[in-house]
RNA sequence: GGCCCGUUGGUCAAGCGGUUAAGACACCGGCCUUUCACGCCGGUAACAGGGGUUCGAAUCCCCUACGGGUCACCA
């Protein structure tokens, strides 16, 4: 068996999209399982649009989801250099061999006359297309129209054939070659095109599946006649059904956040994200659908990835990655909620260690009501601002009870009778406040409740009140008192 | 438009000729909690339509409809 070898081959042209992270979690996933290896190349052939910063931008989102690559751009490996800007010889040497073995010649068509020949298939009324024009030309022709013009190479396909594909996803998909042109393979400007740098290098880095979206799945027939006329034996192909957005169509901008890097930045965990996106599209055998990377290694297979699209569902995303936030250790998920409080104003400058506790008190209570850590900052105002305004009328309403001194007061005397506030001691104290006074549980929680967060709804009093402590409790009440 | 792919609850999906058609998200109800959230338990809800094949079709075949992809000197 040979060994596995798999791609994420993107072009530098956007941030790492929402789609481009399945195909890569999907790629890393076989890989792993495999004790294959993933490359990473960059298709950078298209000039006007592809840019460096954008090739970073693609790493540190594929770091940031811990989907790594074994071989490629920046780490280098046996088949140097990994984008393909630097691969230009490669694909001219090639281009050299077909024209040579009669696979692929020399077009010398301007824009005019391909506008031309387009006019002249719809007034066929047939489909615009290159009309083979260049196929058959003489030497002396050639020698001729290499004076003042520019040339394309283009590939000569066999007319009257079908193409196979065996797709692992898809079954046997056929194509009849009439249907398509003789397309470009370098460019005027000696540039390759996508069909053509893709199947040298497929080819000469020996991947041996390619698993990629399914808009890939039309080029395919043109590649494999390609590998066909090179001698090569074609990969195993492997075409995911595409990710839509709500309304059916290709996800894009107006569906909302489609890079991964807007999914950072809202705090979302990249584990969450890979165990989601590798429910898009693929599935696993039991009931279970929350997965370690490490389980998702084991589990994956080609076999059991869907024909059909999925539509994105940002509910399950927020739900999975609510799981995650509760699950997930105090420790980091209070470090990943600091930048968001400071951008809030809630804290400032260097934590001490005894901050840090505190905050991990408030996190692990906070962390109960949030999707994804950007949500953090709507849950702490109430361990934050002792300074709150009492505005909700049922919270203000509690607190106008004739009972309620009494009950702030017992509770206060309680509380300073402390030497140590818990979760379960405070408790225990407010049931002796309720108890002592002979008060049903409304009289006592929902006053204390408002004098200490001026709210009606909020978290566990046994949660609060210790990461309050007595002094601040005390100032709350007589805050909350003055504004009755 | 040609070619290709697809169509199971609102969404993700299991199912690969015989099932009471799983499970998850969302939604609804209950429990826990003297609040909310979390958590737990339960419920509503689906085989696009029409023809075949078969004793029997969500599963196989054909047609229709709908959705998507692709047909560039973009990838």
């Amino acid at each position: 068996m040979q060994k596995v070898r798999v791609r994420f081959a993107p072009s530098p042209t956007g941030p790492l999209h929402i789609g481009g992270a399945r195909s890569v979690l999907f790629n890393y996933l076989y890989a792993k399982g495999h004790g294959g290896t993933l490359i990473l190349r960059i298709e950078d052939t298209d000039l006007e649009r592809s840019k460096r910063e954008y090739e970073e931008g693609i790493k540190n989102s594929l770091r940031w989801l811990g989907l790594t690559w074994d071989e490629g751009i920046d780490v280098g490996g046996p088949y140097e250099p990994y984008r393909q800007t630097e691969r230009l010889e490669l694909y001219h040497q090639y281009a050299q061999k077909l024209i040579e073995a009669g696979h692929a010649y020399e077009c010398f068509c301007t824009e005019e006359e391909l506008e031309e020949q387009r006019e002249i298939c719809r007034q066929k009324g047939e489909l615009p297309r290159y009309l083979n024009r260049c196929r058959n030309l003489s030497p002396a022709e050639k020698k001729k129209l290499a004076e003042d013009r520019k040339s394309v190479i283009r590939f000569l396909v066999p007319e009257g054939q079908v193409v196979e594909i065996d797709d692992v996803v898809r079954g046997q998909v056929r194509y009849e070659t009439d249907g398509i042109g003789d397309f470009i393979i370098i460019k005027s400007d000696g540039i390759p095109t996508y069909n053509y740098a893709v199947v040298i290098d497929d080819a000469q880095m020996e991947v041996t599946h390619i698993i990629r979206g399914e808009e890939h799945l039309s080029n395919t027939p043109r590649q494999v006649l390609l590998y066909k006329a090179l001698g090569i034996d074609p990969p195993v192909f492997a075409h995911v059904s595409l990710i839509l957005g709500k309304d059916r169509s290709k996800m894009s901008k107006r569906h909302g956040d489609t890079s991964v890097d807007e999914y950072k930045k809202k705090g979302y965990l990249p584990e969450a994200i890979n165990n989601f996106l590798a429910l898009m599209g693929w599935s696993p055998e039991g009931e279970e659908e929350i997965f370690s990377m490490e389980q998702l290694i084991s589990l994956f297979s080609l076999d059991r990835v869907a024909k059909n699209p999925a539509v994105f569902d940002l509910e399950k995303l927020n739900h999975i990655n609510g799981y995650y936030i509760r699950n997930s250790s105090i420790e980091m998920i209070t470090k990943m909620a600091v930048p968001y409080l400071q951008e809030a104003g809630y804290i400032k400058g260097n934590l001490t260690e005894a901050d840090e506790k505190w905050l991990q008190g408030v996190i692990s209570v906070a962390r109960n009501y949030i999707s994804y850590m950007a949500e953090i900052v709507d849950h702490v105002d109430v361990y934050f601002n002792d300074r709150f305004i009492i505005t909700d009328d049922a919270a203000l309403q509690a607190l106008k009870g004739d009972q309620v001194p009494a009950v702030l007061d017992l509770l206060q005397q309680k509380l300073n009778n402390e030497l140590q506030l818990t979760p379960d001691r405070v408790k225990e104290l407010l049931k002796e406040v309720a108890a002592e006074l002979s008060l049903g549980g409304k009289k006592v929680f929902l006053p204390i409740r408002a004098a200490l967060t001026g709210a009606a709804r909020g978290p566990e009093l046994h949660d609060l009140i210790p990461l309050l402590g007595a002094e601040r409790v005390a100032a709350r009440i007589k805050h909350s008192l003055g504004q009755i």
